[in-house]
DNA sequence: CTGAAAGCGCTTACAG
DNA sequence: CTGAAAGCGCTTACAG
């Protein structure tokens, strides 16, 4: 069916193991057996099958991708699908072919998709659950996690700094002279969401202006509905409390904030300044566009990838843990009016 | 290394083959013999290899999908990502692990890992160069096309009617009384931006609204900033035709006119209803949110392994084309006051 | 510098 | 019902 090097061989003339060391350039071959055999290659448009050279170098230059969501899409999600996307990238660089996987459910069939197409290597994006991470530790393959939250510490992890985050986004709007600050927390098991809130109040509190429990509330999952949500149920809580600026530990949690105010014609920024967390391609387009704290997902997508490949090729890396530098981007949603 | 079928034969003191068996099911194995390999297999969580099972059956049970973005991310895109999304989802209920690939340079490298990995299948995105169809043909491997745009007819496409899409969006507009549209079309050279245009045309022009030329502007790249451009650059002349409606061939385009007519103070509906194409996720989320056609990204997403799948089996499906049916979903961009 | 042989981990006829 | 053998398309020592 398919071209193999064995056509290859007896069109050029040589012996299979010829042909296989003229395309991996490794050992020695006369230039005349090169020449014949390349120009054959290239009138042939021969490629070597892929399956084939895994099965012996056990090494399929595959890895995979495994995200969790309970509910929603993955790939399309405006913060993942921007870490999928940098990790696509870096890997196509890297002579990586990426298998994308999600998983709604029970884990541990998509995971078993990975262990038996023997992936080189994993990618674990989000909050796994635990017994999907136990699960893998069961079988060889080196994987790492993006953006994870995990009580599992010996796992190698890819972070933003999230709680520095929180408190460069305290830092901003304390700057603008808001003293009252509502908070829109996503789900607290979630480490990015706890360390946002947790920057975020500290670094107010060092100012001396501790957040009470009573300007804090908790969407249960970190979406625009929730945001939405929460902002409408406590709406008149928030009215009477004189906050002049809201919080949200992500872009869409805000996103939903804002629709609410909108809805109330609380002007933004005029009377009530919003920020968010993520920078989400969206947060510029809206308008008032959003001032949010940036995670540097193209820095965490190759560096996901890069110690990943490091992983594989047993060139063990020291840090458990990798940071990348959140930076704030001010928008409208937070301008003073001049 | 790993767990291979030797290993489980020696230990269940059976064959390989009779291993092989009882995991395939197929061909005759004693009560006793399959209860102890079972056992053994569950015991030590053996996962047979799916690289060697694709060596001899043939089948990788792999798919790719290319995706061609000239200067975007793409599974972090709006629209494409919720293509993708749908493609995984389906995929994985059908066996299939999915490679993703996108491209923005000279395509043939991608393509290349494709044909090396021994995909059963491939799924083409959006407009492909000719050139890279061209390669792909060469190749043994089935593939067909979603959403895309090619002069290629011997390909099996996947699409949304986007030209009664336009007609539907047209419709909603007549019947809110608007009589003057300004239209943003995308890249005309894009299938769907063209027939989405054209339907729109065509169903005000049976109405007895022909668009001039004058009232169509057109985006370089079905982009945001292409949308705001535009919208800002003929703004003049948009304000000066007393238009009350826009029409935009896609979300993003739209959501780049919207953000100029907020800058501009222009009331959003009142003053000009707005319309899109696509629902992409951010459309409910901004205020007001936005009315546009709805496109059946999980049913095109569906059906293109679905397709790929028959394609892959030689069922081979007669219909070289396949639509799906867009839906208008009214919002606030285009309400009525009342 | 080159070819024959063995082997990667499976499956699939084919004997028995 | 079961096992030995061949083979999927490569690569990798090992002789020559």
């Amino acid at each position: 069916m398919s071209l193999t090097i064995k056509e290859i061989a007896a069109r050029a003339g040589v012996s299979k193991s010829t042909v296989s060391r003229v395309i991996s350039g490794k050992g020695y071959t006369s230039p005349e057996a090169r020449d014949k055999v390349q120009q054959i290659i290239e009138e042939l448009q021969y490629k070597p099958n892929a399956v084939a050279r895994a099965m012996v170098s056990q090494r399929t230059n595959n890895i995979g991708v495994l995200i969790y969501r309970r509910d929603h899409p993955v790939v399309s999600h405006p913060f993942y699908g921007k870490i999928v996307d940098a990790i696509l990238a870096t890997a196509a660089g890297m002579n990586y072919s990426v298998f994308v996987t999600t998983d709604h459910d029970m884990s541990l069939r998509s995971a078993d998709f990975m262990m038996e197409k023997r992936v080189d290597g994993l990618i674990l994006i989000s909050r796994l659950q635990q017994n999907v991470i136990d699960y893998i530790k069961n079988f060889h393959v080196p994987y790492l996690m993006v953006n994870g939250s995990t009580d599992d510490d010996g796992i190698i992890q890819i972070v933003n700094r999230d709680e520095e985050g929180g408190r460069k986004a305290a830092q901003h709007l304390y700057g603008l002279g808001h003293r009252r600050y509502f908070v829109l927390a996503g789900p607290q098991a979630h480490r990015s969401h706890f360390l946002r809130l947790k920057g975020f109040r500290c670094q107010l509190a060092s100012r001396g202006i501790p957040i009470a429990d009573e300007s804090v509330v908790y969407p249960s999952a970190s979406t625009f509905e929730e945001g939405f949500n929460m902002m409408r149920r406590h709406y008149e809580h928030f009215r009477a409390g004189g906050y002049t600026a809201v919080f949200a530990t992500n872009d869409t949690i805000a996103l939903g904030a804002m629709k609410v105010l909108a809805e109330r014609s609380v002007l933004v920024p005029e009377q009530v300044a919003v920020m968010g967390f993520d920078d989400i391609e969206f947060a510029t387009m809206l308008t008032p566009s959003l001032t949010t704290i940036r995670v540097n997902t193209e820095e965490m997508g190759r560096q996901a990838v890069t110690m990943l490949d490091r992983l594989i090729r047993q060139d063990v890396p020291q840090a458990k843990l990798i940071e990348v530098e959140p930076k704030l981007i001010v928008r409208q949603s937070t301008a003073t009016n001049n």
